[in-house]
RNA sequence: GUCCCUAUCGUCUAGAGGCCUAGGACAACACCCUUUCACGGUGUGAACCGGGGUUCGAAUCCCCGUGGGGACGCCA
């Protein structure tokens, strides 16, 4: 048996990502989620976001925002939702209802007891564990009695025979032997329903023609084919993307790696640098390694998608983070710069301008903590460690200095005239720019390295210089 | 244990039988630029997991190993 001729193709193009809230959105989460927006948007589609809440235990309203928070930043907007499974209540138990009467589900009154005992069983003769079937109606057959006082669950009635197979758009076709599943519980006995269930209902609800996932739900593609095949509905096309490892090569997880994408606004990454080095790990244009979004929409399908699991590579975002981290207009840094600086709780950032700053070091960093460092001791006077000062700040610089000092008095604060005032005690001194310029450093900055001291000092102004020359001199 | 997926430089990848003496990017290294450190520029080293097939020809197709991953829940 093979799919049904579902029209997916002909339906408009509909994706959804659908993240159970019981955490933040991590880095797998979503490079998912923007594949299944991408590939909507390419198609001229919709993108659903759907919040599959059925574990009551472990959703939280917290990683709902979480989850939203993450989107947004991203800049991941969806077409249609969030939708809730839990409002959706009324639907699965309607279609569970339609199942039982129609008879392609039935109740099962194994207890949890038994039904561990039967894996057990199972695992100890080496077999895959699996429900044995004693409630499955079958023609000719009797049922045991139900015991009373016990609260049977919904078991999904899964052919027995042939193999389901799909044409996974990333791995290619991939076939299970009906053999290997057997009767999924479709509702729990306090009567709620299960996510292959709930996948399957909302999926067919809401029109989705291509579901992109990760690779771990390959084995629930089966399943959910043969409840879909049951209730009459549309086959959509599933792409299963691999997952993502974290730096070290292991798997991602909660205590390892897998932190939430605001993480990454946390330490000073640009959400373009997130998305561009996202959209190229599991995916490919040729050699392109740095586009936009409007370009990867554009460019984005389900065949050059990579099929084995990727590794994350921090220096690789780091080089599209410093990337786009000098493409950005120094206005933009600015407002970060004041933000990542009010963390710290330096919030005069009225001079110098913070743009001015921006200009200076956007194409030096890495990243946006390090841009705000930057600009840290243009607003807080640093005091130059004694080491520093020890090292740097001999008789003879002192001197220069001294000089540098006086001639800094009347001069024009922009920076060709200041190099020009450098020049003139480097003659007067007889020193080499080096000898001047890191003295000069450490006194006005605290740090032997910057840009172009005379455009620091530019940045800086002459009262602030002036005022830190004189109390290094002091 | 059973089932499923997977395998090209350290990493992300190009590659859909001859265009491959295997290309690009990050990282590394060297040199250049330089007012320090960066940035930038140029260049170098670096890979088809192993074994069998198929074919005139295989990184590309098939099989078997091996490695890695996933699944086997009244979790999603």
């Amino acid at each position: 048996m093979t799919d049904s001729a579902s029209p997916a193709s002909t339906r408009p193009v509909k994706t959804r990502f659908a993240p159970s809230p019981t955490g933040y959105l991590h880095i797998g989460g979503a490079r998912t989620a923007l594949f299944a927006w991408a590939y909507a948007r390419r198609h001229g589609g919709k993108f659903v976001l759907r919040i599959e809440d059925t574990d009551v235990e472990r959703s939280t309203p917290e990683a709902v925002q979480a989850i939203l928070d993450g989107m947004q930043w991203l800049g991941l907007a969806h077409d249609e939702g969030p939708y809730y499974q839990m409002q959706r209540m009324y639907r699965y138990k309607e279609v569970i209802g339609q199942m039982l009467a129609a008879g392609s589900a039935y109740h099962c009154y194994m207890s949890k007891e038994d039904l561990d005992a039967l894996r057990a069983a199972q695992e100890a003769r080496k077999e895959k564990p699996r429900y044995d079937g004693s409630w499955r109606p079958e023609p000719g057959r009797i049922l045991p009695t139900p015991p009373s006082g016990v609260q049977p669950v919904v078991r999904f009635r899964n052919p027995t025979e042939g193999v389901v197979a799909w044409d996974d758009q990333v791995k290619g076709r991939v076939e299970i032997g009906n053999a290997e599943l057997d009767d999924f519980i479709i509702a729990r006995a306090d009567g709620t329903p299960t996510y292959n269930f709930c996948v399957v209902v909302d999926d067919w609800d809401m029109g989705i023609t291509h579901v992109i996932r990760g690779d771990d739900h390959v084995n629930n593609t089966p399943r959910q084919i043969n409840l879909l095949k049951a209730l009459g509905a549309p086959v959509p096309l599933y792409a299963h993307l691999s997952m993502i490892l974290g730096d070290d090569g292991t798997k991602l997880s909660k205590r390892h790696g897998a932190v939430s994408v605001m993480q990454y606004d946390e330490d000073g990454y640009l959400p373009e640098a997130v998305l561009n080095y996202l959209a190229r790990l599991g995916w490919s244009h040729g050699d392109d390694e740095i586009f936009s979004m409007a370009q990867f929409v554009e460019w984005f399908d389900l065949d050059h998608i990579t099929s084995s699991a990727a590794q994350f590579n921090t220096e690789k975002l780091n080089w599209l983070n410093a990337h786009y981290i000098k493409q950005t207009d120094d206005a933009r840094l600015a407002q970060e710069i004041r933000r990542r600086l009010a963390r710290e709780g330096v919030t005069d950032t009225a001079a110098p301008d913070p743009a001015a700053i921006a200009a200076l070091y956007k194409d030096r960093v890495q990243n946006l903590n390090e841009l705000a460092d930057a600009a840290h001791p243009f607003y807080v006077a640093p005091l130059p460690a004694p080491e520093l000062l020890a090292q740097h700040l001999g008789d003879g610089a002192k001197a220069a200095l001294a000089d540098l000092r006086s001639r800094l008095a009347g001069a024009e604060f922009v920076s060709d005239a200041l190099a020009k005032i450098l020049k003139e005690t480097l003659a007067a001194t007889g020193l080499k720019m080096p000898q001047v310029a890191i003295p000069l450093r450490v006194v006005v900055l605290g740090q032997t390295q910057s840009p172009a001291i005379d455009r620091v000092l530019a940045v800086l102004g002459r009262d602030e210089v002036l005022r830190r020359l004189d109390r290094a001199l002091a």
